[in-house]
DNA sequence: GAAGGTGTTCTCTTTTCGTTCTCGTTCGTG
DNA sequence: CACGAACGAGAACGAAAAGAGAACACCTTC
């Protein structure tokens, strides 16, 4: 998907301005903004953005614009999970582009760590984690946990003999809890982890 | 293959600009900044890169641009570095697709960690990180340090006023060490860090 | 149905850009 | 001094990109 310069400007130009038109501009409008006096010549622009998929056409018969980036790539990044609170969620999931090469094949999300339960895991405050849409889980694993349908945390796993669940903070300073199974909702399993310094 | 002066010159502002141009500079603007005046000189300095194959050609037939080696097929991923070796270099770089956000302007590549001389920094066995290519650091920074041209290793730098330079291996278990400036040679700096479950 | 706004298609010209060529200048080496 | 390498300037060429403008098709609205 190789964009010529022109290309590139316009395309930047439509994200960078994309709240800004309540409703995606007219070939007119654009061509104001963007110094041009033939709608043909944005017109050839825009059809190579959309081959090379990174702009959608409205394909609405109507009086029609071009519609950008309709495109949700990436993975959703829904929020904060901190160890006994809920997940704090995000008024709009972003989306952030992750590697394959760190997510599973099952459908997946993205948290901020916050709280230093798992440092000794590895796990930072502000961390980002990849989680596994998943509501099961083996021992050992990290996992997404809904406590009483209320606190989520990200513990380390251990089911009991018993039936019991014990949820263990990897952090010298905390005591691992246990909870009756029905107590506990798996949410999702953790995958793998960012962080940027 | 070896580099004309003048070359080498180019070569050194093309990696040190490769952040700045938004997208791969023409020979024009190439020109303006190093101050030439014909196209056709430039060109015979690309011609000469590409032949030392240090730069690849637009090959994008069109009214192009040169690129400077490839941040699209990812990050190279060189090796291993373990505290008290050399880098263990892959006898051939993989290059790792990373997204944006967790890189840096600048040149970077990738190490995988070996040991557990940075734990309590959150900094894994297995852990892959993103090293941007520098030779100086701020401090406070995690640098990856080459000791007398022999070990490289993944610490906390510390400037001292006298000169000397302290690299703090973030593990209760281990010393601090002070070295002679000459004796440390900062080889990149620490910008992410991604980690498989 | 008429009118106006809008995307699309077409042809044409202009501009940009990489490339190639010739010609000077400078510098180091034999 | 002659020769060649490194370097630069400038002109010229061809191809691709960018743009202008006209014509057309379609929808919405009146």
């Amino acid at each position: 998907m190789k964009l010529t310069r022109r290309q590139q400007q316009i395309y930047d130009y439509l994200r960078e301005h994309a709240g800004e038109f309540a409703h995606p501009p007219t070939y007119d409008e654009l061509c104001a903004h963007l110094g041009l006096s033939s709608r043909g010549s944005l017109h050839k622009h825009i059809q190579a953005l959309v081959e090379a998929g990174v702009v959608e056409p409205m394909e609405g018969r109507a009086g029609i614009r071009l519609s950008e980036w309709g495109r949700e790539e990436g993975i959703p990044h829904l929020g904060a999970i901190a160890a006994g609170r809920p997940i704090e969620a995000l008024p709009q999931p972003e989306f952030l582009p992750v590697p394959d090469y760190l997510l599973s094949d099952r459908p997946c999300y993205v948290l901020t760590v916050k709280g230093d339960s798992m440092v000794d895991a590895g796990i930072m405050d502000g961390d980002l984690v990849v989680i596994e849409e998943r509501d099961t889980a083996r021992n050992g694993e990290i996992v997404v946990a809904l406590i009483n349908d209320e606190e989520a945390t990200l513990k380390r796993l251990l089911n009991n003999d018993d039936g019991s669940v014990t949820l263990i903070p990897e952090n010298a300073t905390m005591q691992r809890m246990v909870y009756p199974a029905a107590a506990v909702r798996i949410q999702g399993v953790l995958v793998s982890l960012l962080r940027r310094y």
